[in-house]
Formats: structure tokens, C-alpha cells, sequence
RNA sequence: GUGGGUGUAGCUCAGAUGGUAGAGCACCUGGUUGUGGUCCAGGAUGUCGCGGGUUCGAGUCCCGUCACUCACCCCA
């Protein structure tokens, strides 16, 4: 007879403490991000329905978006992704803007399916984008601000990997060296996708599925196994035209690793693609990817505009954080609670805490007063890390009493200079 | 959409072979009047996910359903 308390299916509370500690995850991205130059923008939770379908297309957009008819008619979603939404806000000003430009967002975003590890229904995504640039300068501050933002929340580079491709360059190799037909490089690319997690077996049956012969099939294997090495068999006018290629012959090559296996599924990349893997055995898993897309803005302009970004889900980032015991600790209520040892110095315990406050100074007081070894514990709780107690006759004499919590040494000083003897004690 | 696991106090869980519920932690009160985190004593809390069925009787068996969860599928 009661509506349920638990969140709706796949979405989540965060309750303070949660709150806490994800507020302090991604306030150390926003600062990497603002140390790059990025700015940061958002857009709306829904967007019209086809913005997705067109490029996302397939059934999946059908599957997975949540959609709605407003009272107009008008079919809206909402959004799955960023890289619509920015799109669009780049196509509509491009006029005005100064490209190549630097964005990026932090938006909740919707897909409809089935939850599970590291998968939910609504997610709080970072987006950073480079827009207007082909450089490969690009790529190198990609890899370069994905180090930063991933040391900047504790993590090692034994860690992580960034592992990166370029699919004209895979491509290349699938036509040229396995003999792959153009009608079949989607389904081959879709298995190359999937290669990592089935056996030799069963990706030999999906090849077959797919018309390639056993040889082709023994090929296939050699160029996604063979690293860096691939690059050697590669046509010199494929390689010359990545943009990746020439990352991996400069002082920025320590960054990234060529990986041929990685193409990811999304259908507006068109050269660069990236993933970052986890290389915890607890938790081997891709975190966070992106790529370069060569057409960003096709659905509402003629004018071309190149970009390449990547979106990182606070999820997987939590679960990363966890496995590597990286995940902060909720910050505390307070700095200070100022405890009147009766009602009638409410007032007094007040006045002490409006001083606190202007030395900026976490500080509370008590609303229901209960008594002094009651509330001395209850500050503890909340993680103060002193108390301010204000007893009659101390008051009388323009004195308080500061006692620290840790410790239980306690000692009176006058008024004015509470301020100082609790800012020291709390830089302790 | 497919398959597995689980649903008992706020949390973590125990409740062999059916007899109307427990522990630990957390919480509240007290151990006197201005001093916590230890200790001692006491206390509150559950339609045992929901609905049917079998039975004299079901948390315990059967059916259904919902939810959570893991995996598959798919991945923006």
C-alpha cells in the first residue's frame, strides 16, 4: 500500500556519504580538465528521439533508448550519450566559435537495459572533447589528459593501459592481408569486437558464419595478434594518413599501446580508437574509450566538422577505484561543533559558531541539546575533529572551552583567539 | 530478450528433517547534577518480498509473481 523506497530499476541514490566521495572523485577531474584548457558546457536531459536513431541507428537505439511523446507529438529521449548533444550545440554556434575548441561535460545519461556489473540505467558520464582539429597533436593530448585524469585520482601507471587503433589502418589489413570483402568488413570488425572473449573455437564458427575461409581465419588471428609488428606489412600511404601512426613515432608513444584489436562499436569513428583497460585480474575490464570521428556534425550541418573525445562513466571509474582501494573516504559533517552546556546559552554557542564560520570553519550546533556526554559523542560521529564547549561561568569571563577530540586534551582560551587555536589544531 | 543465484530487524546474516522468529553490529535510555569513544544494565524494531496452494499448523514444502544480483546478448 506504500510506493517502494528503493530507487527506480538501475538508477541509484547518493546519500550524503556516497555523495561525498563521488564529488571528491570527479572534482579532481573537473580541475585536470580545467588545467588543459577545456571548458566546461551542458545541454538539456532530452533531446529529440532521431538525433540518436540516425547515427546510433539499429535496433539498439530502439532497445535501449528511453523515449517519450510530449504533448505536442514530438518524439524526444533521453539522451544515451553526450556526443549527440554537443554535436548539435557545435553546429548551431559554429559560426561564433574559435575551433579547434576544448569541451567538456559531466552529464547523467539514460540507456534502458538490463543492469549489471558496471552497467546501470543512468550514469554520470565526463566528456571531453576536442572539436575542429585533425592534428595528430590531438590524439597526443588525448592520451596525454586520460594519464593525468586517472593519476589525478590516485591512480599508478601500472594500473592502466591505454590501448589504441586506427580502424582505416585495420582496415587496410583486413582487405589487404586477409583478403576480407568490403560487404564483409562490418560483420568482421563486429567479430574482431567480440574477439577477446570467446574461444578459439567459437570465433572460428563466427568466421565460417561470415564466409571467410580457414585460412583467412588463421590470418585474421596473426594481424590482431601481432602488435606493432603489423605496422611493417601496412601499405607506406595507409600509414602516412593516421593520425595514430604518427603518435606512435613520437616522444608521446609511451602513452598509448597499438593494440589491432581495438575498434569499438560505435558507428560515427572513422580513424582513432581508443580503450582503457584495467589491468587488475580482479577487474579486467575496459573502462572508459573514445576515438576520433571524422564527421561529427553531418545530422544538422553541411559544414564538416572533425572531433575526437571520449566519455568516462563514473561507474566503472568507482569500481576501478575500489579495486585498486583508491576510493575516497567521506569527508566529515563538520570542522567543529560548539556545545552550550544549557539551553539558555544556545544563544552564546551561536555567537561562538558565527565567529567559527567566518574563519571558514566547518561548524555546527546542537538543534536538540541533550546532554554534554551525549553531544561530545555525537560530534565525534560526525567526524569533528573538535568541540567548542560553552559553560556559564567561561562565558562570563568572555571564555570558551576548546577540547579536541582525538586526544581529550581540553584547554580555556578567550574568544578571540578560538578562531586561531582551532584552525591550528585542525591543520595538525 | 535468455539463463543462474538470492530475497528473514537499519546493516551483515543464522534459523537440519514444517510447530506462529534469533545473533552480531548499529540505534535509544540509564549508571545523578558540565566531558564522548571502553565497560555494565536495560530497551525499541520485523505483515520472514508479495499472492495463492498443501497442512490441524509454513520463514521452512509446491505454484505463481515481483525485486535484487551475476552472467549472456548488446554496448552510446
Amino acid at each position: 500500500e506504500y510506493l517502494p523506497t528503493a530507487p527506480y530499476r538501475g538508477t541509484r541514490d547518493f546519500l550524503p556519504p556516497e555523495m561525498s566521495v563521488r564529488t571528491q572523485v570527479f572534482e579532481h577531474l573537473y580541475e585536470v580538465l580545467e588545467r588543459y584548457g577545456y571548458l566546461r558546457y551542458d545541454g538539456p536531459v532530452l533531446e529529440p528521439a532521431e538525433i540518436y536513431e540516425r547515427k546510433s541507428g539499429q535496433e539498439i537505439a530502439d532497445q535501449q533508448l528511453y523515449t517519450l511523446t510530449d504533448r505536442g507529438g514530438r518524439r524526444l529521449a533521453l539522451r544515451p550519450e553526450m556526443t549527440p548533444t554537443a554535436a548539435r550545440m557545435i553546429a548551431g554556434n559554429a559560426g561564433s566559435l574559435q575551433f579547434p575548441v576544448r569541451w567538456y561535460s559531466h552529464p547523467n545519461c539514460h540507456r534502458y537495459e538490463r543492469p549489471q556489473r558496471g552497467r546501470v540505467r543512468e550514469h554520470w558520464q565526463i566528456n571531453a572533447d576536442i572539436f575542429g582539429s585533425e592534428s595528430p597533436n590531438c590524439e597526443i593530448e588525448m592520451f596525454e589528459l586520460i594519464h593525468d585524469l586517472l593519476r589525478s585520482v590516485g591512480a599508478t601507471e601500472d594500473m592502466f593501459l591505454v590501448r589504441a587503433n586506427d580502424r582505416n589502418l585495420l582496415s587496410s589489413a583486413l582487405t589487404d592481408l586477409v583478403g576480407v570483402t568490403a560487404e564483409q568488413l562490418p560483420q568482421v570488425f563486429a567479430l574482431v569486437d567480440r574477439w577477446e572473449k570467446y574461444d578459439r573455437t567459437t570465433l572460428a564458427e563466427q568466421a565460417e558464419g561470415i564466409g571467410l575461409a580457414d585460412k583467412q581465419f588463421e590470418k585474421l588471428g596473426d594481424v590482431l595478434g601481432a602488435g606493432t609488428a603489423l605496422l611493417d606489412e601496412l601499405p607506406a600511404p595507409v600509414k602516412d594518413a593516421s593520425n595514430l601512426v604518427q603518435v606512435l613515432s613520437s616522444e608521446a608513444a609511451g602513452l598509448v599501446r597499438f593494440d589491432p584489436m581495438i575498434v569499438r562499436g560505435l558507428a560515427y569513428y572513422t580513424s582513432t580508437v581508443f580503450e582503457v583497460f584495467d589491468v587488475s585480474p580482479d577487474n579486467n575490464r575496459a573502462l572508459f574509450g573514445g576515438g576520433r570521428y571524422g564527421d561529427l556534425a553531418g545530422l544538422f550541418t553541411s559544414r564538416q566538422i572533425t572531433g575526437i573525445g571520449f566519455g568516462m562513466g563514473d561507474v566503472t571509474l568507482m569500481d576501478f577505484l575500489g579495486t585498486h582501494e583508491l576510493t575516497p573516504k567521506p569527508r566529515s559533517e563538520v570542522d567543529v561543533v560548539v556545545i552550550p552546556v544549557a539551553e539558555e546559552l544556545a544563544g552564546a554557542a551561536r555567537t561562538v559558531a558565527t565567529r567559527l564560520r567566518g574563519a571558514r570553519l566547518r561548524t555546527s550546533t546542537p538543534l536538540e541539546l541533550r546532554k554534554l556526554g551525549k553531544e561530545l559523542g555525537k560530534a565525534d560521529k560526525a567526524g569533528a575533529r573538535a568541540v567548542v564547549i560553552v559553560g556559564r561561568e567561561d562565558w562570563d569571563s568572555g571564555q570558551v572551552t576548546i577540547r579536541d577530540l582525538a586526544t581529550g586534551e581540553q584547554n580555556q582560551v578567550p574568544l578571540d583567539e578560538a578562531p586561531a587555536a582551532l584552525a591550528a589544531l585542525l591543520h595538525d
